[in-house]
DNA sequence: CACCGATATGTTTATCTTTGCATAACGGCA
DNA sequence: TGCCGTTATGCAAAGATAAACATATCGGTG
């Protein structure tokens, strides 16, 4: 600590969130999503891609088939049954979309760290 | 319509929240807080402020002592009885954090609506 | 001093979200 | 053909969040 003793640090962090909707607003796709088409593409399937994003296989799906809906077109190609019980894969437009996504989110995370530091300049002059 | 037909319009929109956290992670300051800040700035009441940003005076109140606890600092003054019932106002902290937001989000919603467009373009191609 | 309107706060309801459970379909494989 | 593991989906249970309700306190003012 400096000679003036305790200084007035701004011990707060900023965190934001990222999400489509629809124009109608019902309906989004978050970031969680983005995890699950990941897991989805790491994993091939969307049981293990639900674990690894820490929700339940119900609410992953359900989120799933929304945001196909919200967008008009499949994110997912799934099969049941077969060798190893079934198995879901991304498509072309689920692999563009997540591309998008990530160099959004990049820019973001720049801009939001960024904002960050002005706003944490300013709170402790 | 172009001569092809329905063109691949992307048509969904991007959001975004933010908020403040301690490093614990326990506790948020919204932008709700930010709207109440401004409401009382306004209106010199924590209750009509409430009322405009559409919440119960109870989580209102809940949620400003909660930032002022995270923040260590207060951010009203306010009052019991009197001609008026009672009033609130702004601490000088208060007034900046405001105008430190307030930067803050203009300047991130310039990168969003740009992130956005971005991302438009690349998903319509 | 009784009243008014706002702050202050605990307690109970209601609402919304997520999980959990149950059940079915599917298709390789032993 | 019976088993396995995954997708698919409805429904009930549990958890989280916010609203409502109930009081109490305070200090001008009529």
């Amino acid at each position: 600590m400096g000679k003036r003793g305790k200084s007035n640090r701004f011990n707060v962090f900023l965190n934001y969130k990222l999400w489509l909707s629809s124009m109608s607003g019902d309906g989004i796709i978050s970031e969680e999503v983005y995890t699950l088409l990941n897991g989805i593409r790491d994993k091939g399937s969307l049981k293990a891609a639900a674990e690894d994003a820490g929700i339940s296989y119900r609410k992953a799906w359900g989120d799933l088939k929304q945001a196909e809906s919200m967008l008009g077109y499949d994110l997912t190609e799934k099969t049941r049954g077969g060798k190893k019980g079934g198995h879901s894969e991304l498509t072309p437009a689920a692999k563009k979309l997540l591309e998008a996504y990530a160099a959004l989110q990049e820019k973001l995370d720049d801009a939001v760290e960024e904002a960050y530091l002005e706003l944490k300049k300013k709170m402790e002059n």
